[in-house]
RNA sequence: GGAUGGAUUCCCGAGUGGCCAAAGGGGACAGACUGUAAAUCUGCUGCGAAUGCUUCGGUGGUUCGAAUCCACCUCCAUCCA
């Protein structure tokens, strides 16, 4: 199976401009391709999951991936938010976002030694590129720009994409409306710099992208190629990785492995077989077998799809952890002691006491679990709160500091959050 | 620049002087049922142990009393230029 073939066979794949012409790159490893992303945060989250396992299978394929950092128009920030002006994140900020994105990032992609832009030589040679569009975006001069690109967009065409559609009805800035025009650009200086031939990105960028390959056929009368990748929806039809909390992060220290693991584990059972095939690297033929399970049976998969994408992500040795952690407390027998290092802990010192105690209330919202006392009463109220698998009914069930050292107790919310409480 | 309409709690959306911490729906959370699923049913949804305190774009004002009335400001939408 060809690596474009499989990309298809896992429903990775929206929309392309030539079928033909793709696959005959891809297979063959001549494409070098990019893919956007927004330093908008430190850290990349299960959005960016699929967009970087893509680009590590075209790697392994023997294309070339380039990642590029979206600095310039991360100066700008996201106007499709609306009415919040976003904050312009400094220079400061975006150069440390992009670090922290490439860390994460190596950990899919090998950038091999040469992975620091600046020397066009050593960059031809490398394995893959990060590169920030601020580079080029921060120094234009507005008439020169207009003047070379600007001609070659036309507003009518533009204003016929279905993102623009859309946005008429609610209201386009200008600004919004230039993130086209931007993001041609930057496929033009690519394609001009380090032969970059190809555009991946998300379904939601498809007019963007074709913007690029028009502009390079205009500019220089050259076909380059885009290809948008499926956005992941789960079946409510909203985006995976969302949670009420916010993303969900590959960091460790935003988004702990075990919190990671739960995530997966609880995909609805609609979403589990698409969430395997499109993020997992198990073989077809594995999945293809998975494809007839159902009823509780996919509770398997789950597990399966939770292991495999936290080993992608944080390794095999707290993938593992994180599976018997989350085995041992949901088989009913919470705390062996020993090996539930890794659940979250909360740690009070001595100021968190009032004469020598706290109460259940105090120590729900003390370890995060709840966000007010009143909040943790009602929890409390409703039956939902258990310190060592025992319900606590009565809101005034006081603790001591003693009772907290060592191991501490645990304490549950509902049935997913577990803190471990300890004293200091 | 002009005209009109609008801004309500996580979201949508009622509320046009006291009975409003604010209807209804969605979502979230908790419980039952289950398979750590979905669907369903129940509860719950500003903060506080509580008398109570803080919320209805912002700032002032009128009033015993304002989400509701007045003034100014900010932002958004539609139409005209």
């Amino acid at each position: 199976m060809t690596v474009f073939e499989e990309l298809k066979a896992r429903g990775l794949l929206a929309q392309l401009t030539d079928e033909e012409e793709i696959r005959e790159l891809v297979d063959n490893g001549k494409a070098t391709f990019y893919i956007g992303f927004d330093p908008t945060a430190d850290s990349l989250h299960v959005g960016h999951f699929m967009a970087l396992c893509l680009m590590k299978r075209l790697q392994m394929a023997g294309n070339k991936p380039i990642a590029l950092i979206g600095g310039g128009t991360g100066m700008i920030g996201d106007p499709s938010g609306r009415s919040d002006l976003r904050t312009m994140m400094t220079k400061e900020t975006i150069a440390h976002n992009c670090e922290c994105f490439k860390k994460q990032m190596s950990r899919f992609i090998d950038f091999g030694e040469n992975q620091e832009a600046g020397s066009p030589e050593k960059e031809s040679h490398s394995k893959a590129l990060m590169v920030n569009n601020a580079d080029w975006l921060m120094d234009l001069n507005y008439i020169e720009f207009i003047r070379d690109i600007g001609v070659h967009f036309s507003v009518n065409r533009m204003l016929t994409a279905e993102c623009y559609k859309q946005r008429m009805e609610k209201g386009l800035s200008f600004l919004e409306f230039n993130y086209m025009i931007m993001q041609s650009y930057d496929f033009l200086k690519l394609y001009e710099n380090y032969g970059c031939n190809m555009q991946f990105g998300g379904d939601d960028q498809w007019s963007n992208m074709l913007g690029g390959t028009e502009l390079i056929r205009r500019k220089l009368g050259k076909d380059a190629y885009a290809m948008t990748i499926t956005l992941l929806l789960n079946s409510e039809g909203k985006k995976m990785g969302k949670t009420q909390k916010g993303a969900v992060w590959l960091d460790p220290n935003k988004t702990s492995p075990f919190e990671f693991y739960q995530y997966w584990r609880n995909v609805a059972d609609a979403d589990v077989l698409k969430c395997i095939r499109m993020l997992t690297f198990l073989p077809m033929e594995q999945i293809e077998e998975m494809d007839s399970w159902e009823g509780s049976q996919l509770n398997q998969a789950k597990e399966i799809l939770a292991f495999e994408l936290t080993k992608l992500v944080h390794g095999e040795a707290e993938a593992q952890a994180a599976q018997e952690s989350a085995r041992r407390i949901f088989s009913g027998h919470i705390f062996s002691g020993e090996g539930d290092a890794d659940m979250p802990t909360a740690t009070l010192t001595e100021t968190d006491f009032v004469d020598g105690v706290i109460d259940i209330l105090g120590i729900l919202v003390k370890s995060g679990l709840t966000t007010s006392r009143s909040e943790a009463r009602r929890a409390v109220e409703q039956g939902g709160v258990a310190v060592d698998n025992e319900k606590i009914s009565d809101i005034k069930t006081l603790y001591h500091p003693e009772q907290l050292t060592g191991k501490g107790i645990v304490v549950r919310r509902g049935k997913k959050n577990f803190k471990r409480v300890t004293m200091e």
